[in-house]
DNA sequence: GTGGTCTAGACCACT
DNA sequence: GTGGTCTAGACCACC
């Protein structure tokens, strides 16, 4: 989505925070399954990171299964739907789950965070 | 809440992150209306941020109408609890924006959200 | 085990063949359950590589669930046995596809390798 | 069997691995008794090593009495049956001892080796 | 061209 | 002291 000029949070390692802009990009299917993805000296200007950087990224996203390697060939999104849409389902949960805690430190109930958003549904 | 060894983002400048945790503070009632805030100096020590970041974020909250000082005194949480419901209802809409378009990036629908939070209820 | 001066087998990345020494250490009782591994510093000295390629041994036998690490402590053993249990199956279990393949290849059945082994027992 | 593309281990002379695999070869029948085997020439291309590795390597198997040379012939598989039943114990005796030696480095006795065997085969 | 690996050296946070 | 991360630059095997 936006790559260059990005800038990175401190707090996490510039690798996974890519990790989950890719993770992203194919759950909203800007990546389709399947896709070859860039390659690792492009996607490191892309991002402006190293290329080893990138390339910890690529065998992260392999080791959760998201993306396969075909030597000399590349770096592609896996084809498994499933597992796209368990990907799905994590990133949701977790949005989920930030914001109840927020709404709890609020001291705004779950019920109170439901009228919230269908109250802003009418709007 | 948790002051020290925050960790800061660079994305945001420190004194307005620091102004979001102590707004975040009023809002639960961790810091109560009518109370004395911690001396700029005190403060500088519990965030390990630079005194003269300490006065931007008194000034800031100043400016919001949340806090208010007296020469000599201290600076001190505003006494109107309209301020401070107007706050948690200004917090709770940015979480809740937050989590709605993060939804819609996954392509999630605000129904579909609602039907995760009361599911994730029954748990 | 033995450690200084290794010659690696250049058709395998050194980083696994390391990963196997120290599979093989543990599985032996060599490194104990629990047990405070050197540091990434003392390894690269005693196998003679880049305390990097150490680091990425560390991070592949802690995905491997064989190893965990202790901000600015050290990285340890598993405490559990089972996973240690489970370790040495699988070794041993590659150990004799590779005896057996082997044999085959030889032209030599199962039953005859068997009968070897016990014939060799007797002497 | 598979010539080209080897990969060849640092630690031992590739000389020495190439007779090992000729000898597979031969225990297999892969190369009949007194055939003709390829010419120096060949043998280097198919095993992409420089031709005087090959001449060394048929000098070995001559020397353990596997092979002869014809002058102005080539050199060919030695046509004593029972010279390749020897060399077939003495291969096999090999594999085994290095699968029992692993298997005791793992703490697993001989019993418990023929039972892993045995239970494989019931799969 | 592709990714995979290794080295060297640096800086960081945590204890 | 510990491991974690990042960069830079190199060489390799595979296609």
């Amino acid at each position: 989505m936006e790559e260059d000029n990005m800038e990175y949070n401190a707090a996490l390692p510039i690798y996974l925070q890519v990790v989950t802009m890719i993770k992203r990009d194919i759950v909203t299917g800007e990546l389709l399954l399947g896709a070859k993805m860039p390659s690792v000296r492009d996607m490191a200007l892309q991002y402006t990171i190293n290329p080893n950087t990138v390339s910890r990224v690529y065998k992260e996203l392999e080791n959760e299964g998201i993306c396969f390697t075909k030597r000399g060939m590349g770096t592609f999104v896996t084809e498994e739907s499933a597992k796209v849409e368990q990907l799905k389902q994590e990133m949701a949960k977790e949005l989920l789950e930030q914001f109840l805690t927020g709404m709890k430190k609020l001291g705004i109930s779950e019920e109170e965070a439901i009228k919230m958003i269908k109250e802003r549904e009418i709007c």
